[in-house]
DNA sequence: GATCGTTTATTGACTAGTCAATCAACAAAA
DNA sequence: TTTTGTTGATTGACTAGTCAATAAACGATC
């Protein structure tokens, strides 16, 4: 029984089971079968509006970056000052919705894709230049002329303490945190 | 014509083209083909001597952790007090053999396999501990009480950096270095 | 030092299963 | 009737792992 305006529909739930999926296997060989299926469509659906696995995968990775580049606004937009500021950037990256295991595994296999895929590597370099500024536009009224050396190095803090966290066998989102918010204290009075 | 002991020569060449294939690829998605067909033998052989794939790849990552474990060795060995010696476990984690192509690929496919595999993600809490016993013991004499935290701070941040170089573009080792050791420049001087 | 059973090395062929992608065909809306 | 939504069936290619069979080296015994 075809509805029309089935496309977004379909699209989001397709996305969606690709991140549950991903999560669940825990790499990307996952099958589009499978997808489909947790999506309640046929493979041949999947196919029909992705044209291919691959781009279920970047479509789902874009969503991911999507949803945390609102967190990060969003934690912004509440911050007071610009240490403030600072601290919501880093706190956003740690959120309860970035450690979920199945964006954990996203984030994983999307380092592995942007070795060997254009289009991965540049969405990378896309997040990674937003935080990086980000960072440095609250840390510039701090520390001046050191803010985009600082803002590289905690940039660089935070994907080590989100990898270190999300492979421990104990994730603690808050020691991440933790340890990114020291070196930032040490920055800032070490003018 | 068969001769004997080529056990160890088998093992070796498999792990060695275990490694290559992986950097090719860049994922795990290599077959037992391809990768006994690099080390100059029948797929038969690559499974009579490992089992399975999976062990290929549990072995390949142990040889790249033996190989990083004899450069820290070896760095160490050369350091002359506290200092050269936290700066000698840094700087061989950007060692020029950890920046090969086929060694990244492995390290990055190996935090995709610790999420699923008990056995990576033991080897991998192994490694970890190590880098940051080796960090603490150099540290201690400078910072006492402090360096406990410091080492995990600065392990946390090679991972970190590690991971953007492995990603950027135009892979620097030099520059991920620096950064490291820019903090550890900053923690030592904020007794 | 010839004989023979055992171990090690080695492969081609095969099993049994997987999967991405395609396509023809059907159903409802516009 | 054209567009949009939808699927079952199929294709064509690929894969991990098994197995029987072969052949060389080893070692013990006579």
């Amino acid at each position: 029984m075809p509805k029309i305006g089935m496309e977004p529909i379909r699209r989001a739930s397709l996305i969606k089971a690709t991140i549950a999926e991903i999560g669940n296997v825990g790499s990307l060989e996952v099958t589009v079968s499978r997808i489909a299926k947790r999506a309640g469509m046929s493979s041949a659906l999947a196919h029909h509006y992705f044209g291919s696995k691959e781009a279920m995968f970047m479509a789902a990775m874009r969503h991911v970056l999507t949803v945390y580049g609102a967190e990060v606004r969003g934690a912004l937009a509440a911050a007071d000052g610009p240490e403030a500021r600072v601290r919501a950037v880093i706190r956003a990256s740690f959120s309860t919705s970035n450690f979920r295991r199945e964006v954990i595994s996203a984030w994983l296999n999307f380092y592995v894709l942007a070795q060997t895929r254009d289009e991965a590597r540049r969405l990378l370099a896309v997040y990674q230049r937003r935080l990086v500024s980000n960072l440095t536009h609250g840390l510039r009224p701090l520390i001046g002329a050191r803010a985009a050396q600082v803002a590289c190095s905690i940039a660089v803090m935070i994907d080590g303490a989100y990898l270190h966290a999300a492979l421990s066998e104990t994730p603690n989102a808050t020691r991440a945190v933790g340890r990114v918010e020291d070196y930032l204290t040490l920055a800032l009075n070490a003018g």
